[in-house]
DNA sequence: CACCAGGTTGACC
DNA sequence: GGTCAACATGGT
């Protein structure tokens, strides 16, 4: 874990917030449809993902119980838009039948939960997190590709658990604030220049960080 | 045509 | 502990 950047990542949160403004995530009518968007997401636009979550409620197969049920030759053309289809839609079933055999999990503590989500097959570390922040309302700091690029971009380097760490124990423990920050992130991400130290980078004045 | 997108897994060192 | 190919579609 190496720290060289200079500004707090409050300070950094201001930044990007004020340039950005609210984000308004995660985008979902229930907890549930957040855990199948996380799932659907993974290596993918979220335009694409939009595209499946229709086709999913269009069939009305967005609630655990239907979509546990539903026929995988189906399912994989309603998300063959996400990418990964054939792993997706299988793994869709699976991780539904166990919200569908365990009502309630998402009411249990934020590191019991992670850990359970975390056996479910398709559902890696950044899965995992943003079920439990934006399907679960408990605070865990979500990191992602977008995160990392940042984070170089800062200076902070390190693996998973590292930035995870790092994150929630330089902020105030507030799920809003995890929510509104990840989502700034991928925000700044999505235009991000690419190099380490970007000349046009909101992050940076003056030449320095 | 090459490259990337809001990752995860299993194999291997 | 870390690295890497495989997984697949859709957009620049």
């Amino acid at each position: 874990m190496i720290v060289k950047h200079k500004k707090t990542l409050t300070e950094v949160y201001n930044k990007l917030f004020d340039h950005f403004g609210k984000r308004y995530w995660w985008p979902a009518e229930t907890p549930f449809e957040v855990v199948v968007g996380a799932v659907l997401t993974q290596q993918t636009k979220w335009e694409n993902v939009e595209q499946a979550i229709h086709n999913l409620k269009e069939r009305k197969l967005m609630d655990a119980e239907s979509l546990s049920r539903a026929d995988v030759e189906e399912l994989e053309e309603l998300v063959r838009c996400t990418g990964f289809f054939r792993q997706k839609a299988n793994r869709l079933k699976n991780i539904s039948r166990f919200f569908a055999q365990n009502p309630g999990i998402l009411e249990k503590p934020a590191d019991e939960l992670r850990k359970v989500l975390l056996s479910l097959n398709g559902v890696g570390e950044e899965t995992a997190d943003s079920i439990v922040l934006y399907a679960a309302d408990k605070p865990k700091f979500v990191i992602d590709a977008y995160t990392k690029r940042m984070c170089g971009c800062l200076g902070i380097e390190g693996n998973y658990s590292e930035l995870q760490s790092f994150f929630e124990s330089s902020l105030p423990v507030d799920v809003p604030l995890y929510k509104e920050y990840h989502a700034l992130i991928v925000e700044y991400g999505k235009r991000f220049c690419g190099k380490k130290i970007c000349p046009d980078c909101i992050l940076v004045e003056n030449g320095k960080m």
